[in-house]
DNA sequence: CCGTAAATGTCGTCG
DNA sequence: CGACGACGTTTACGG
């Protein structure tokens, strides 16, 4: 890792062109190469840079007023060029790999515990698989109801248009089959959008609004139990 | 802008909840307040982070083995907690606001060099208008045929599945407009997903394949000519 | 390696 | 401020 503070001049050519004009910036160089542009604001996003895997070529400038020119390079030919005119700060350290990052609470986390409280979606319900396979991709639950009617179950954190998408394709590709169809379809989530649920409702689509921590109190109870 | 290099313990509770163990890390403190933590490798997202705007208080410990704990807070009422056990690099420096970023070759472009090259799509077609305004967003470009039908164009960069989506709410909606049906779709982008592809054909939609260097090359020899 | 779906997505624009 | 679509989306996961 090196860390650098630099006024600098940053080119991208690749998917799209982009400029930065001078100013002093922040260069984060990765063990693994790769290279990040960041300024004194905005978010997480670098302003410009390149992902590995890629290589850095690092050359001396006789021109005035550039001392030193990288040209980062990846495998599709995409380049970041790096002109840099004033090194202001400069400290490199090696960190090692990291550990990693420990999450909780993503749509994974929801669905099973979606999976084992289905009573939280209809009572009377059977689960027949999570992450039911079709050709077109994975319904996050399928059940069966208490008339015994097959329901495709698609979870979200947020529910957006783009999820009652997917769940829409989901359920004409399922009701072609015979042994499954009729098959209705039930979109969960944390949160439905407005639009969501006017796409969802106008299909025929349940919406059902569920409560993570009140599903992960009761996971938390019954794991107490036992 | 302060840049550190230090081992510490993070923690985000928020939208979801995440934690990093004990390890060396680089720890960037925007002016603005926004934190991130990256490790020495992976791409250009930090592990952990909170965006501006936020609020960093920084505290001394007394507890064995750690130096500082820092909250960083949002609004929302997210929190990044970071413990820092021990300081291996500190530096900090002024860098003032950027100039920022300018970008060329995203869809606005593709989008108005194909408006002023209408027949890269079909042959005899005229420009009813582009950002053509519907209830549920804008087609990219109105047009009308050779024959005087009319077309909606849907543009992309990398045509996939949610772009036909698009695209196809809009025919539903433009469709049930006496003053415009029937209105076919064609779907233009410099690269057509397979699945996309067939999708999009499924419903009769055509694909155009269009490309970008030409499209510019041919804006650029008629700039020349005036 | 391709394809799909998730993301603490982020970022701009427009109402 | 919310909604919506683009993004050099990036990233993880499964066949």
């Amino acid at each position: 890792m090196r860390l650098l503070i630099a006024r600098c001049t940053v080119d991208y050519v690749g998917r799209l062109t982009a400029h930065l004009p001078e100013a002093p910036r922040v260069i984060m160089v990765k063990a693994d190469g790769s290279v990040l542009v960041h300024s004194d604001g905005g978010s997480y996003k670098p302003l410009n840079w390149m992902s590995p895997p890629c290589t850095v070529r690092m050359a001396e400038s006789e021109d005035d007023g550039i001392d030193q020119v990288w040209t980062v390079e990846n495998k599709a030919g995409e380049q970041l060029i790096v002109t840099i005119h004033e090194i202001l700060h400069d400290h490199e350290r090696e960190l090692g790999t990291d550990p990693g990052l420990v999450k909780d609470g993503v749509e994974a986390h929801l669905q099973k515990l979606l999976a084992e409280q289905l009573d939280a979606l209809g009572d009377g319900w059977r689960l027949i698989r999570r992450e039911f396979p079709t050709a077109i991709g994975p319904v996050d639950l399928m059940c069966r109801d208490a008339q015994g009617l097959s329901v495709a179950v698609e979870i979200k954190r947020r529910g957006e248009i783009d999820g009652v998408e997917q769940l829409t394709r989901y359920l004409e590709l399922l009701n072609r089959d015979p042994l499954l169809q009729p098959v209705r379809g039930v979109f969960a989530a944390q949160e439905i959008k407005p639009q969501a649920r006017v796409l969802a409702e106008d299909r025929g689509i349940e919406c059902i609004v569920v409560d993570y921590d009140a599903l992960r109190g009761v996971d938390d109870a019954e794991s107490r139990l036992f």
